[in-house]
DNA sequence: ATACAATGTAGAGTAAACTCTATGTCAAGA
DNA sequence: TCTTGACATAGAGTTTACTCTACATTGTAT
C-alpha cells in the first residue's frame, strides 16, 4: 500500500509538519508521485515506527539521522548499525535502572507524606 | 552548614547559572548574607536533590514550580502535594513499562541484525 | 468551469530548559 | 592601594524538536 502524507500522518500519529520536518532532516525519504506528492509505503511505516521507538527511548534526532544514513547505505553498514543499537540498548537499560531507583525513592517520600498527613490530622 | 553558590554548584552538580535560573523560576529560595550573597543550607541541598529527581523522571519545571509553591505554603498543602506525587508515581510507572516494552522490541531488532550479519558474511 | 481541500516549498515562530554576556559590587591577599 | 576572583543582576543567546504561516499547485466534486 501507498499513502499520502495526510493518510500517513493519521497512521503514524505524527503531524504532517512533523513528517515533512523528518524528511528535511533525512530521517525518511518517501517516494513521489507524478505530481510531486509524497508516497509513503508500508516499509516507510515500519521504519517510522522504529524511529518513534528510538525517539521515545531518548535517542536525539541527530543520532537517528546518522542511523538513517547508514541504513540508506545498505548491507555494508549492518555491523555499525547493530553496534549503535547495542550501545543504545545499554543506555536504555541504564535509564530504566535509574527510573526504578527514582521510583523507590518516590515511594519512600509518599510514605513519609502519608505519615505527616496522619500526624497533622490527629494534632487538633 | 551553609554554602556559597559556587560550593552549592559543586555539591549539586548544577551550574551556577542553572541555580540562579531555578531561583528565578521559584524552585528554590536560598537565604542571603549581609552582602546579598546566596546562602544555601543543607535543607536546600535535600530539596534540590528532590527537584533533580522530579526532573529526571520527566516532570516539567512548571509543575515543579507549582509543587515548590505548595511546599512554601507549609502543612495545609500536605495533601495536595501528596496527590501530585502519587499522580507522578503513576506516570513514572507507566513510563518504565513503556521503556521495558521498547527494550524487548530493541532486543528483537538486535537479534535480527545478528542473523543478517551472519547471513551476509556467509554469502560470499 | 469553478470551488475547495489536500498538498507543495521556504522560512518564521514557539516552548522548554538552560547557558552565556555585559556590567557592577565586594572581600581578601600581594 | 590595587588586583583578583567570586558573586550580583538583567537580559540576550542557544539548542532541540517541533509547529505554524504564507503562498503556490493540484486533484476532485459540483
Amino acid at each position: 500500500m501507498e499513502y499520502s502524507i495526510g493518510e500517513f500522518s493519521r497512521l503514524t500519529d505524527l503531524g504532517i509538519h512533523t513528517l515533512r520536518y523528518y524528511e528535511h532532516e533525512g530521517l525518511i525519504t518517501p517516494g513521489r508521485n507524478s505530481s510531486n506528492r509524497r508516497c509513503y509505503s508500508d516499509k516507510d511505516l515500519a521504519w517510522i515506527e522504529f524511529i518513534k521507538r528510538l525517539k521515545d527511548t531518548g535517542m536525539p534526532i541527530k543520532e537517528i539521522q546518522h542511523y538513517a544514513k547508514l541504513r540508506a547505505a545498505g548491507d555494508p553498514t549492518l555491523r555499525e548499525r547493530m553496534e549503535m543499537l547495542t550501545a543504545h540498548r545499554e543506555a536504555l537499560n541504564e535509564q530504566i535502572r535509574q527510573l526504578q531507583k527514582h521510583l523507590t525513592k518516590l515511594d519512600d517520600k509518599i510514605d513519609f507524606y502519608r505519615q505527616e498527613i496522619d500526624r497533622t490530622s490527629k494534632n487538633n
